[in-house]
RNA sequence: GGGAGUUUAGCUCAGUUGGUUCAGAGCACCUGCCUUACAAGCAGGGGGUCACUGGUUCGAGCCCAGUAACUCCCACCA
């Protein structure tokens, strides 16, 4: 058969996906195996696959490969999620672009719009992770807004509700004037910003000709202002105590007033109060009994509450109200300042703080289980650093803001009374109006009587349930898929939605199913440029993975995201790292060259085969149990890197190398048939990193039944390795490599017309047994004949020394000084090593305070630096001076 | 402002309860090789006062204290 000598995945990748989809061999149904369960952080249906998703794909395709390998029934569920405002700014824009305001829309016509977008649009990101190699269950690709899963949505708002978590009340929210809806805290970005800090100067009432001066950053805020405060130990502002003063330009009278909360040092000491228009003031406001003014639009403009500007936006009013100040010479002056200022996450417009009536959550009593089951251990953050910032963020939890002023989502279930203050929260409309009738003791009401809140849920109020609804464990409690794969195993995610996102799904998971939602969350880390800049659109510094799998395949992409990325440490991305991957499926790809090349004999295995044989098995499976270790500490990197040295080192450059048959000859049948068990064995290692590759190369090595795939072996169990024999092999090993370096070393030192010599190896040695036993090793891979046991050194022949072992090696031209100089540094440095050891051994505190093994190996060193000084003062003093 | 973390080779990182010759790996780099599986390769090599200062200990990369630099999270002082 005629193999290419460069692995080409294109054609390859397609072919055994399809394979893999058309044998099902993804698709998991219960059975009386043990379920491993992945919930995939579902992707926005809006997105689009980026270097983020490549990584934390990968890591869940090589574990939930790995474990249905290892015999678990593996099932990883798909699945995108709504995510209101950014999908419902997508569909505004595209209208816009066609000429259509969201505004002059109903909300059906828009949320038309919106799911036809959704069909045609939405979920290209699935496809893309086929690409990849995930192996999900696509039979369960599941939506946050699919009907039974909105269901459990509705089901579980009406519960919290019931259940006096959830409460409508004033808040200050963070108000997004472009999207005109409010956002949690979380999504919120605070950037240092430049800004002017504007001292403004307020009349006092009833003494003319004195002000307050205040420091604002705000000035438009003014005309919402209902106070000045001042502190109350501040002696420079005593005599204003009980004192009121005059809003400027607008003359509104307002009390100055005493509260601790103000910093004397900054500014003026003396500070404006706008309860409707930032968080303190609205705190300071609580505590004195002040009016709130809400001077702004929804939109960011001024209110008719403002007074004056009415209409005009809050960034215009800003410089037009200094301006009007300055020239009523109530700005004392104007400094330039730099402040942290918020922006929304998702249309990057200036936060507003406003008072606004909404949805919220009560956190504190409702998390307390989810709090208990990170810090006691029963729920896994990997890397465990991250427990920490749990802790505080569960210890400092606030409630959460539910609703969102928007269409595209889950509709809030509550039901308002018209011509009443009165409201009803309930799943459906006919049960709203059922609790409508008994609430207003109206049996006439009917459905036109009540009018449905507009708002939506957060996004977050949806996801939080996706391990449970996946499974419709909350529309179907109980049931047998849920019972069998809930809770779920492991979640794979980044840091960055460790509160948005995975601290919430282990409170409704306590709240709802009474057990965690999963055992082990392993967070990643962001993928960043070699700048360690992180990957954005804007910076231009990502590259589109589906071309990255075109160029070097998709293994060869998996293996190069995870070659460097121990969890929840930033992977630095370089395009080597991809090629590097690609190598080491070209690597592959060629011993699968060489071994299906061979032609056979049927010779039974030289004794040299047997020994490669038993050698590759030993390391086979003694680097099987270092990945298993790997494996379950969630250090996937290392994993690969185990996976990686076994085959490339042990298995190519060694193994192979041992039994590959000199140039027209065959190898023994029976050789070629172990070979090819050990190389399967490489395989199924390999096959969770490498999906494709595997396949191809384990198809190819044997005939295979139908429907037989390596993605569906059973993993091989390790037996314990022949400990002697990987410990002979390595002294053979070390033996070859320092030869080599030794007669490449002298090599080159010899004069150029120097009559070439062959390599020829005299050995005195105390493990004279185990040169002999792998004589043939030896020569094969140093390429000498002439390997002779010897108690002399021969005349004309260099030494070299490994341990007590002396290799001479005859030269051409001995460099004498040169080997000894090189037998004093040795002897330096084992003198120097031999003292400290006999420091040790002399300290009556060592020899009585260190455990026995301790000492042990100090005198085992001792003795060992004893044997070899003896050697190289011996081999000095046969040299002369 | 509060909290957490990091600092080991040119780069990215290992280094498990302090104890072998412990200072490691991969990549990069240097040298020599187109040896018929693979130059996307083979063979070999040079790189580090383990951030700094002190302490505990028979013994410290590892434990403690302090210093410095960096990173992240939370809060959001007008």
């Amino acid at each position: 058969m005629n193999i290419s000598a460069k692995y080409s995945p294109g054609d390859i990748e397609d072919k055994w996906y399809s394979a893999w989809m058309e044998a099902k061999i993804f698709k998991s149904i219960p059975d009386d195996r043990q379920p491993y369960t992945i919930a995939i952080p579902p992707p926005n249906v809006t997105g689009i696959l980026h270097m983020g998703h490549v990584l934390n794909n990968t890591l869940q395709d090589v574990l939930i490969r790995r474990k249905r390998m290892e015999g678990y029934n593996a099932c990883w569920v798909p699945g995108t999620d709504h995510a209101s405002i950014a999908t419902e700014a997508k569909v505004v824009k595209l209208l816009a672009d066609q000429g259509i305001a969201k505004t002059d829309m109903s909300r059906e016509d828009f949320l038309k719009h919106a799911f036809a977008w959704k069909e045609k649009y939405g979920g290209i990101i699935l496809q893309q992770l086929k690409k990849l190699g995930a192996s999900c269950d696509w039979d369960r690709t599941a939506f946050t807004m699919d009907e039974e899963y909105s269901d459990s949505v509705i089901k579980v708002f009406c519960d919290l509700y019931e259940k006096g978590y959830v409460y409508r009340g004033i808040r200050m929210v963070n108000w997004d004037p472009s999207a005109q809806t409010a956002v949690s805290d979380e999504e919120v970005i605070y950037r240092d910003t430049p800004g002017k800090l504007y001292h403004v100067r307020y009349p006092i009432q009833g003494s003319e000709g004195e002000f307050v001066t205040i420091a604002t950053t705000r000035p438009e805020t003014i005309l919402g202002d209902t106070a000045i405060a001042i502190h109350p130990e501040d002696t420079r502002y005593t005599h204003l105590h009980g004192k009121f003063a005059l809003v400027p330009l607008i003359n509104r009278l307002i009390p100055i007033i005493t509260d601790t909360y103000v910093d004397r040092e900054f500014g003026t000491g003396c500070l404006k109060v706008t309860p409707a228009h930032d968080i303190n003031d609205y705190e300071i406001g609580i505590r004195h009994n002040l009016p709130v003014i809400d001077a702004l639009n929804p939109n960011g403009t001024i209110s008719p509450a403002g007074e004056l500007y009415i209409g005009k936006d809050r960034f215009f009013v800003r410089k037009q109200i200094a301006k009007d100040l300055e020239e009523r010479g109530l700005l004392a002056k104007t400094e330039e300042y730099r402040h942290s200022v918020g922006y929304s996450e998702r249309t990057d417009a200036a936060i507003e703080p406003r008072l606004s009536m909404q949805w919220f959550l009560k956190m504190k009593e409702i998390s307390q289980p989810a709090y208990k089951a990170v810090v006691e251990g029963e729920l896994n953050l990997i890397p465990d650093k991250f427990v920490n910032t749990y802790k505080h963020w569960m210890e400092n939890v606030r409630d959460w803001c539910l609703s969102r002023q928007l269409w595209w989502g889950h509709r809030i279930p509550a039901y308002y009374i018209k011509g009443s203050s009165q409201f009803v929260v309930a799943t459906h409309e006919s049960e709203a109006l059922e609790k409508a009738k008994i609430k207003t003791g109206n049996a006439q009401l009917t459905l036109n009587d009540l009018q449905q809140d507009p708002d939506v849920l957060d996004t977050w109020a949806s996801s939080w349930l996706w391990p449970i609804s996946i499974f419709h464990g909350l529309t179907r409690p109980g049931n047998p898929e849920f019972n069998y794969y809930y809770p779920t195993n492991d979640l794979v995610t980044a840091p960055e939605i460790l509160f948005f996102w995975v601290a919430r799904m282990i409170i409704a998971g306590y709240e709802y199913t009474g057990k965690k939602p999963f055992t082990n969350v392993y967070l990643t880390g962001i993928v960043r440029d070699d700048k360690r800049r992180k990957m954005s659109k804007q910076l231009g510094n990502s590259p589109d993975p589906l071309d990255l799998i075109e160029q070097y395949g998709a293994d060869g992409v998996r293996v190069g995201m995870l070659l460097s990325s121990p969890a929840g440490n930033d992977l630095l991305y370089k395009e080597a790292l991809v090629e590097q991957g690609r190598n080491f499926a070209n690597k592959i790809w060629n011993a699968y060259r060489l071994v299906n090349g061979w032609t056979t004999s049927p010779a039974s295995p030289s004794a040299q085969d047997g020994v490669a044989l038993h050698w590759m098995n030993a390391r086979l499976n003694e680097s099987a149990a270092e990945i298993r270790d790997h494996f379950s500490k969630f250090r996937i990197s290392d994993a690969l890197m185990s996976v990686y040295k076994l085959v490339w080192d042990d298995f190519c450059n060694w193994f192979l190398e041992m039994i590959k048959p000199p140039q027209g000859e065959s190898v023994s049948a029976e050789t070629l048939s172990k070979t090819v068990e050990l190389f399967e064995k490489c395989l199924q290692l390999v096959h969770p990193f490498m999906p494709f590759l595997s396949e191809e190369i384990w198809q190819g090595l044997k005939t295979r039944k139908p429907g037989a795939f390596i993605a569906i072996e059973r993993l091989f169990t390790e037996v314990a390795p022949d400990t002697g024999l990987l410990k002979n092999l390595e002294l053979i090993r070390s033996t070859i490599t320092e030869v080599r370096a030794y007669w490449n070393d002298q090599r080159s030192k010899q004069a150029a017309d120097s009559e070439k010599q062959d390599l020829e190896l005299y050995i005195k040695s105390e493990n004279q047994a185990v040169f002999q036993k792998y004589l043939a090793i030896l020569k094969k891979f140093l390429r000498t004949d002439t390997v002779v046991f010897v108690q002399e050194k021969p005349d004309g022949a260099g030494t070299l020394q490994i341990g007590t072992t002396e290799i001479y090696i005859p030269l051409p031209k001995l460099d004498v000084a040169d080997e000894k100089t090189k037998i004093l540094e040795d002897i330096d440095y084992f003198e120097g090593f031999l003292l400290k050891v006999n420091k040790n051994l002399q300290n009556e505190r060592f020899v009585s305070n260190a455990p026995a093994q301790v000492i042990q190996n100090e005198r085992q060193k001792q003795s060992d630096a004893e044997a070899k000084l003896k050697l190289l003062r011996e081999r000095l003093a046969e040299m002369g001076s």
